[in-house]
DNA sequence: GACACCTGCTAACTTTCCTTGGCATGTGCA
DNA sequence: TGCACATGCCAAGGAAAGTTAGCAGGTGTC
């Protein structure tokens, strides 16, 4: 969902669970400045590895951010990361129509399920 | 915020918090059709007061919803919500800007605070 | 008075998220 | 061989969020 698609509910709940986190905000911003590898980036953010590396992989099943594995000049894989150019408005209009595609968490899963 | 004004940091990581959520998009989906009281809505969405009052007050905290007491006809007290109006972008440069004004969690509170 | 409607609050439980530390893999270079 | 760099994973504790149940108050009507 790189443009204004009109997001599915879950999909919207799930971007925005995603966003919604200091960290993962900073990670956004500084691979919107450039793509950076994991050990590179954990130093520039001043986090752990592994932690840094959750929150990615939370970016990335959220389709924010996508990986690419290369090798450096010296032989070492780098697992460098991107952002992805989405575009995501939110109004009330927006949110309404959404929740009218919004899984209940327990019943059934069905796309047309409305109450 | 109800304009495209550049939100904080930490206001946005607040208003993408408290839209993460399920529950919160239904109430947020209701009042735009029509704003309600705290009872009626919880009947509509199917969900207790007491659980709804919690929704309420964190989409108010973020300023999305606003509420007004009213007497109605009866002379009973209702507590009537109804959504702002507002509208808000998400492109990894609106967050690049709004991660410069991110507060540390911990140490100090200084706007211009870097790494 | 009993009932139905409205409002709010708190305590407590459950679940999820966040974070750290350690361990394992691989590469190239002195 | 040992060090420095890269990658990944898993377990475990702490913190925060979501949810329920029960309590309190108010009004008007039968």
């Amino acid at each position: 969902m790189s443009a204004a698609s009109p997001p599915t509910g879950d999909d919207l709940v799930r971007v925005l669970a995603t966003l919604a986190n200091p960290h993962r905000l900073r990670v956004v911003a500084a691979l919107a400045r450039e793509r950076a590898y994991v050990s590179g980036l954990a130093r520039q953010l001043g986090i752990s590895r592994a932690l840094l590396q959750v929150h990615l992989r939370k970016l990335a099943a959220a389709g924010l951010v996508t990986a690419r594995l290369e090798l450096s000049e010296d032989g070492k894989a780098m697992n460098y990361y991107e952002v992805e150019p989405f575009v995501l408005t939110l109004t009330p209009a927006v949110i309404a129509a959404a929740v009218e595609t919004l899984t209940v968490p327990d019943s059934g899963e069905q796309p047309g399920a409305q109450e």
